[in-house]
DNA sequence: GCAAAAGTGTTATATCTACACCCATGC
DNA sequence: GCATGGGTGTAGATATAACACTTTTGC
C-alpha cells in the first residue's frame, strides 16, 4: 500500500446554531450563535463557533465539541452537515477547509460570556466567509421545514400546534392560516396528540409531539398558504 | 495574528459522474464513472475518481482536474458539491477528509482505459466508502430533478420533450404520463421551443432548450404522475 | 401502407385557499 | 365579565391524474 503524501491542509468545522427568541408576542425571532473574536484576524468582529478538527476526530464530534467548549451549549436537538467551504484564501492565516454544520436548539440558552445570540436578519459584522455560511444555513432550514419534520429541532418534546405554527412563521417569515396549517400537519401525520395540556390565561391547549424521533423527509409539502 | 497549528489533514475530492446510457429502446440506464484500482488499498476493486486537493487549489478545480486527468472527461455540464465524508478510518492509509461532488454529462463519453461506466443499479465492488457516496449522489439527483432544472446536465443543448421525459423516467425509475409531463414542464416555463426539429423514421419532433443556462430551483414541483 | 414516435384535450378527483365565530380558561 | 389564545368547517378555485386517438415521417 503506497503511502499518502504528507498532510497538507487544516480542516475546520464551523457551526451555525439557530434558535428562536421569544419576543413576548409574535412568532419569535430567528437568532444564531456567534463568538466575539478577541484576536486577529477579524479582531472585534464576530464569528461562528468553529474549531480545527483533531486527528482521529469525527467531523460531527468536532462540531459538538466547539458548541460545548466554545459556547457552553449542550447537545443540540438537531445537527446536520451543510456544505464545505474551501476557497484557498478564506482564512488570511493560511488555508483552512471548513465543513459547516447547522445546529438547532429550542431556546437561545445562556452561553459563555464571549458568545451571544444575534438576530439572523441583523447579524453583526462576521469574519471570514461566515456571512455566506449563515445565509446558506438559513436557506437550508427554510427549505427543510417545508419537506421534513426538522422543526423538532426548534421545539421542546411537547408543544402546542400554535407553537409549531409560530416556528414555521418565524423561520419562513410569513403568516400562515391557522386552520389550514393544522389540517396539513395532522393529515401528514407529522405530530401526535399527547396526554398533556398547556394551561394559561385562556383555553388550555392540547400538547403534541413529533411522531418520529429522527429526521423524516416527507413526500408531501407542509405549508404554503399565506395568512390574511 | 497568531499562527495556525500545523496542517494535520489530507483533503480529497471524489466525484460521482452520472450519465445515461442509451439502451436502444427505453428510457436509458443511469450509469456512473469508476476507475479500476491497480494498487492497494482495494486493489482490483473500483473507486470513484478522486484526488488529493493541492495547495492553493479550489475544491471545484480539483474535481474538474480529476475528471480531466484521471478519467479523460471534459468539463461536465453540471457540477455541484454533495457532502463531506470525514470518518477517521475511511481510508486505511490514514485520515483523508473527502469532499464529494456530483457531476452530470449528457452521454457516457469514451474515457481512459482504466475508467468505465457502470450501471448505478449494479455497481462493481467499490473501495473506501464510495458505495455510500454513490447512493447519496443518486438521492440528491432524484430529489433535484423534481424541483430544479438540473436535467440540463444530462441532455445536449437541444432535445425533444420525449428525450427530456426519458431522463426523468430513467433517473426516477418510474414511467410518467406523456401529456401531463408536457403540460407541466411547459407550464413551468422550464423549457423553450427552438427552431430545429429532430428527424427520424417517424414524425419529426420539436426541439427545445432549457430556458435558463444555470441551475434554477423551482417553487413548484415537476413530475409525480405515474404512467399506465 | 406500415411501423414508429409525436403530438394533443377533457373529465373526475383531490387539494388548496380563503374566511369568522364560539370555547375554555385565568384573573 | 372580559381578555386571551384555542379550536373548528365549508365552499369556490386550482391542480392533479387518468385516459386514446390522430399526425407525420421513413422505408
Amino acid at each position: 500500500m503506497s503511502p499518502l503524501p504528507a498532510a497538507a491542509h487544516r480542516v475546520a468545522v464551523d457551526v451555525v446554531t439557530v434558535s428562536l427568541r421569544d419576543d413576548g408576542a409574535g412568532a419569535g425571532t430567528p437568532v444564531f450563535l456567534a463568538l466575539r473574536r478577541p484576536r486577529p484576524p477579524f479582531a472585534g468582529d464576530w464569528a461562528l463557533p468553529g474549531t480545527l478538527v483533531r486527528e482521529g476526530e469525527e467531523l460531527e464530534q468536532a462540531a459538538l465539541r466547539i458548541l460545548a467548549d466554545g459556547a457552553g451549549l449542550a447537545r443540540p436537538h438537531h445537527l446536520e452537515q451543510l456544505a464545505t467551504f474551501g476557497t484557498p484564501d478564506r482564512d488570511p492565516r493560511g488555508r483552512v477547509v471548513s465543513v459547516s454544520y447547522l445546529a438547532l436548539v429550542p431556546r437561545p440558552a445562556p452561553v459563555h460570556e464571549s458568545a451571544a445570540w444575534w438576530p439572523v436578519s441583523r447579524p453583526p459584522p462576521l469574519g471570514f466567509d461566515h456571512t455566506v455560511i449563515l445565509a446558506s444555513a438559513m436557506d437550508r432550514l427554510r427549505a427543510k421545514l417545508t419537506y421534513s419534520n426538522v422543526a423538532y429541532g426548534l421545539l421542546p418534546a411537547t408543544f402546542t400546534l400554535s407553537e409549531l405554527q409560530a416556528v414555521y412563521e418565524s423561520v419562513l417569515g410569513q403568516a400562515l392560516d391557522k386552520r389550514n396549517f393544522r389540517k396539513k400537519v395532522l393529515a401528514l401525520g407529522l405530530v401526535t396528540e399527547t396526554e398533556g395540556q398547556r394551561r394559561g390565561p385562556h383555553r388550555p391547549a392540547q400538547l403534541y409531539r413529533f411522531r418520529d424521533a429522527a429526521l423524516v423527509v416527507l413526500d408531501d409539502v407542509i405549508a404554503t398558504s399565506a395568512g390574511p
